[in-house]
DNA sequence: AGGAAGATCTACT
DNA sequence: GTAGATCTTCCTA
């Protein structure tokens, strides 16, 4: 399968997310595969993005996110690794939250890791994919333009996606334009939830 | 020490 | 479908 380079990731956050969905994520480990395709992502910018994590501006742990694009950036939140690819224009700051996939292989190893064996809730939300997947934190700032990762992203197979978008997903302040796409119909979509939650 | 955070699970109105 | 408890890091005081 045909692999991405760098250049794939150098571009706006939103476009790149865009570019992202129907693309296969490929997780090597245990000496096996896992892959999914992409069908659902969240773009994030920098300081001027009050959801970023780099809002706040550069520090240790949202470092990656200034770091050249095609890296990952993992995070725990409410005890859940989320998977994030670094997506910029050069010098400014940026990333892709992947927020769900479609199992394609490994299933069985995904439904151990899971702990569930209903298929439509194996991957469907940011932390479970990380689950299923083998995703934590030691992972955090490999390469996935690289083919030797244990994480990378692959041409999906040839075929039209309609993509829809929405405004993210949780964030408690979120930017006026609308920054969550996902491949519509698809069934391992995350469930939408409401608007942002009031103060 | 305390609290917030890109979430998930469970147990129901 | 929604409410509430609980998940683990890392930041701020």
């Amino acid at each position: 399968m045909k692999i991405f380079e760098r250049k794939f990731y150098e571009g706006d956050p939103a476009a790149v997310a865009k570019a992202l969905l129907g693309k296969i994520l490929v997780r090597k480990v245990y000496s096996k595969i896992l892959s999914g395709k992409i069908v659902e992502t969240e773009a994030y910018y920098g300081e001027q993005d009050p959801a970023s994590r780099a809002y706040k501006g550069r520090m240790k742990f949202n470092e990656l996110m200034y770091a050249e694009p095609g890296r990952t950036f993992i995070y725990m939140v409410h005890g859940n690794w989320l998977l994030n690819i670094v997506a910029h224009f050069k010098g400014e700051v940026g990333a892709v939250l992947i927020r769900a996939v479609e199992p394609i292989l490994g299933i069985e190893v995904m439904v151990k890791n899971r702990e569930v064996e209903n298929f439509h809730s194996l991957t469907n939300g940011p932390g479970k994919l990380s689950k299923a997947l083998a995703i934590t934190k030691d992972l955090n700032g490999i390469d996935v333009t690289k083919r030797k990762s244990e994480l990378r992203v692959t041409e999906g197979k040839e075929e039209e996606i309609e993509i829809s978008s929405s405004h993210r997903i949780g964030v408690r302040v979120d930017l006026p334009q609308e920054l969550r796409f996902f491949i519509r119909e698809n069934k391992l979509v995350s469930r939408a939830r409401r608007n942002p939650r009031r103060k």
